[in-house]
DNA sequence: TACTATTCCGACTGGAGCAGTTGGGTATTG
DNA sequence: CAATACCCAACTGCTCCAGTCGGAATAGTA
């Protein structure tokens, strides 16, 4: 599944917010304009993401938003999910118990895409955004190197 | 990304080609039948992968589709190239030499969309044609079992 | 030759989802 | 009370998907 330019919006959010210790709340404004997100867009993604319990506000001057867990505790893909839903190759896997193909119960491909889902989810949940905010820092003390050890 | 309905009606034809041994052609309206694909649509997709050198036509009466390689040699993964382009979690991904991000050439996230792009296309590159022929006679032979070995 | 089966081609359409925008309303701080 | 911020819902423009439609070209069959 395709991730969604709304979807990236929340996941550079929620990085923003663990970068920052978690001290004191980060406003909209703010976050919209280090992350160079649309601000009015990225209202309701915080929204979303408040009320599936990754992040908390505060209303009022001074007030924003804050992590609600530790980034270590916040895999990448449990944010994926809460903004646009179940990830999956296709539309059977991830709408399960819906009407599927129209005669194949047993599809060829099936296996093949639970395979792929396999691997997907794989990867999006055993990145946290401590990972992240590790790498990030890494990369700021040395701008070159820092890439052997993720494997790319 | 997702793979489109068309793009499966697409995997689904060339798996009917290749079941069928390859020594007659294959009428579109009779893969249609087959493998529930609405029959114009399905012209559509099989000009596609014709022309990207999949399969051959044939005009006229008794005419029809004939695969143009050894089934053993066509991964998954290159219909769904031919069909809906390149794969990839992300469209910085996919359309690579695009303006990206608007401001993150280093992005945190891209190692992670590297790698997720590297897992799903693994899986369907590795996966044949007579793969899936074969899968398929083995669950004609005994419907139960026979799915320890795909590793589901 | 006429008929029929079949591929081939381009244009068209309805619907859905994405990427935001707009206009307000409500709570909190100073 | 005014400024700062979150909060909520509706709305819009756009693109892509999934398919349809009409007809033209081609090849075998009677």
């Amino acid at each position: 599944m395709l991730i969604s330019q709304k979807c990236q919006y929340g996941l550079r959010a929620i990085f923003e917010l663990a970068r920052r210790g978690g001290s004191e709340p980060v406003s909209v404004a703010e976050i919209a304009r280090v992350q160079a997100i649309p601000p009015r867009f990225l209202e309701i993604i915080l929204g979303q993401l408040k009320q599936a319990g990754y992040v908390v506000s505060r209303r009022g001057a001074q007030g924003g938003y804050l992590l609600a867990r530790d980034p270590a505790d916040i895999a990448v893909g449990e944010i994926i999910q809460a903004i646009q839903g179940a990830i999956g190759p296709v539309h059977c896997l991830v709408e399960s118990a819906g009407p599927e193909c129209p005669l194949f119960g047993d599809c060829v491909f099936l296996p093949m895409w639970e395979r792929a889902r396999t691997a997907i989810s794989g990867v999006f949940d055993d990145t946290t955004f401590a990972d992240l905010v590790e790498r990030a820092k890494q990369k700021e003390r040395d701008p070159a190197a820092s890439s052997a050890a993720w494997g790319i």
